[in-house]
RNA sequence: GCACCGUUCGUCUAGGGGUUAGGACGUAUCCCUUUCACGGAUAAAACACGGGUUCGAUUCCCGUACGGUGUACCA
């Protein structure tokens, strides 16, 4: 009997929705989808003193640009709300004392300065700290005091922790989809803390009750919870969930560009890329972090490279659409190594899915960055502008950069051009091509602009190849680009022709 | 330190007992374009190391090295 599909994503509300937590948001939602089961979001925010006020908000917002639908969450509901670990914390209370009951679970009143200097003093002796079956009788616990003492602390209101009793001697063994076997001794793990002294449960006592009660059929979600699987497995026998227990799938972690450990925001400073899906304002600090819309990034394009980065499926498609993605994953293809983050490759994807974007939209999208800047523009400028540089960008913005020139005449001429093309002859060739635009009614069409340069260069006895790149460097001011009669055509003739004459006037003739 | 996970071109990866080890990004060269980009073509570029197993290992097993993660009343 299989269980319908029902898989989790569960981020804390403590900052920005990282990168990585984008992908793993979107391989459930990918594997959720594919399977016709159902996503969930659940926020964990058991640590009140990390709450940062917007996470949560970002997070949906995020998640609603990438096209990441959720079925249940805290802010659409479903049959197993509350979905804020916050909001649930009586049930946290009750499922811990069937633990304390059945001896699984015990107090403890360890303070914190206490397991500090325990911590110091294992350290001093060239270890590490392990409050396991070796110290707790050493510790102040309910396994080390009398019952009495126990009874009396709890009466007194001393503030206690309640931690899990691991079992001694037993092998944990569970199958990871990604990974395999994985197979680790009980004694090799501590009695992690299972309810706070805050009345807060900890990640791993709220992560199995949680998804044993929403019904998770798959846990998927970053390799940095592989270690602490073992004691999750161990929970779920301690509450006798096994029958029912979720299969897990550990991911890769998306690594630094170059050099060692996972990626972090301070990369994004280090490199000047983007770690967060959407621009990000610390609320304490007022500190700006870039984010990929803001880039210029098409949401379609992060997704596929994100898609990419870990996983493959095996064929030689590159650019996959959300429902291709759905329709090709499989946890079987996701690979077992940590990927590093390249940001040249999110940069190619873009490039795809703004040349295979339609021009209309395109137009409009140059439209607003133009409206941002207070350019004006029209429509259908915008248009043919587009048509022209749509093949030459990785973003949109990349226009006002390299067709600058398609909204404000050259004010500075590349240097080594105009010592190469430009010279007496190309000099007369533009006055007489000025002038004959001038008179020219003709219309302004590249083909007919092209015709009345040829005329006039014919007459003079000069090649068109000796003067296109001075003509280029008077409408441009630089050697390189589109189509230099289609810039002249978009331009309009009066432009042209003061371009022409500016030029006339601020270049020397050297030769 | 201990535990767990991993290791194919610079990067993302395919593959899998016998292959010219495939693709993509990036890089270089050429073609196209009197420019540049796009596009096309070509090139350089990888199975971490050592032992097994085997007729044969990059592929399977074991070590070593290296890397990653974890080791909080954080998630």
């Amino acid at each position: 009997m299989k269980k319908p599909v029902r898989v989790r994503f569960a981020p804390s509300p403590t900052g920005p929705l990282h990168i990585g937590g984008l992908r793993t948001a979107l391989y459930n939602y990918l594997f959720a989808r594919h399977y016709k089961g159902t996503m969930i979001l659940r926020i964990e925010d058991t640590d009140q003193s990390r709450y940062v006020p917007g996470a949560e908000e970002y997070i949906r917002q995020s998640l609603q640009w990438c096209q990441i639908e959720l079925d249940e969450s805290p802010w659409q509901g479903g049959p197993c709300a509350p979905y804020r670990q916050s909001e649930r914390k009586h049930l946290y209370a009750q499922y811990v004392q069937q633990l304390l009951e059945s001896g699984h679970a015990y107090y403890a009143f360890d303070t914190p300065e206490e397991l500090e200097q325990a911590r110091q003093r294992t350290k001093a002796e060239g270890e590490e700290f392990q409050y396991n079956a070796a110290v707790r009788m050493k510790m102040k616990n309910a396994l080390s005091l009398p019952a009495s003492q126990t009874e009396q602390l709890l009466k007194a209101g001393t503030p206690y922790v309640i931690r899990f009793k691991v079992p001694q001697g037993k092998i944990v063994r569970f199958d990871d989809l990604i990974r395999g076997e994985v197979v680790v001794s009980s004694d090799t793990i501590d009695d992690k803390v299972l309810l706070k002294s805050d009345g807060m449960p900890t990640y791993h006592l709220a992560n199995v009750v949680d998804d044993y009660l929403m019904n998770i059929s798959h846990v998927i979600r970053g390799e940095e919870w592989l270690p602490s699987t073992p004691l999750h497995v161990l929970l779920y026998k301690a509450f006798g969930w096994e029958s029912s227990m979720p299969q897990f799938a550990h991911l890769p972690l998306l690594l630094k560009p170059e050099g060692e450990g996972k990626l972090s925001k301070r990369d994004a400073k280090q490199y000047g890329f983007a770690v967060f899906p959407l621009q990000w304002t610390d609320p304490q600090t007022g500190e700006i972090w870039q984010g990929f819309r803001e880039d210029g990034y098409l949401p379609e394009a992060l997704i596929n490279f994100l898609a990419l980065l870990g996983w493959n499926p095996g064929t030689e498609q590159e650019i996959f659409s959300m429902e291709e993605l759905i329709a090709a994953f499989s946890l079987e293809k996701v690979s077992k190594a940590g990927a590093r983050f390249d940001i040249n490759k999110a940069k190619w994807f873009n490039q795809q899915y703004l040349k295979a974007m339609p021009e209309a939209l395109l137009a409009q999208m140059l439209l607003e960055e133009l409206n941002a800047r207070a350019m004006p523009c029209t429509k259908e400028k915008a248009l043919q502008i587009v048509q022209l540089m749509k093949d030459r960008i990785s973003f949109v913005r990349d226009i006002l950069i390299q067709g600058a020139f398609f909204f404000q005449a050259p004010t500075t001429y590349e240097s080594e051009t105009v010592a190469r093309k430009w010279n007496a002859t190309t000099a007369q060739a533009l006055e007489a091509f000025a002038i004959a635009l001038e008179q020219e009614p003709k219309e302004f069409t590249p083909t007919a602009i092209k015709q009345t340069l040829n005329e006039v260069l014919s007459k003079m006895n000069i090649k068109l190849g000796g003067v296109l790149p001075a003509l280029r460097l008077a409408i441009t001011g630089t050697s390189s680009g589109p189509d230099l009669m289609e810039i002249i055509a978009i331009c309009g003739r009066r432009e042209t022709i003061s371009r022409i004459k500016t030029a006339l006037q601020a270049l020397p003739i050297t030769h």
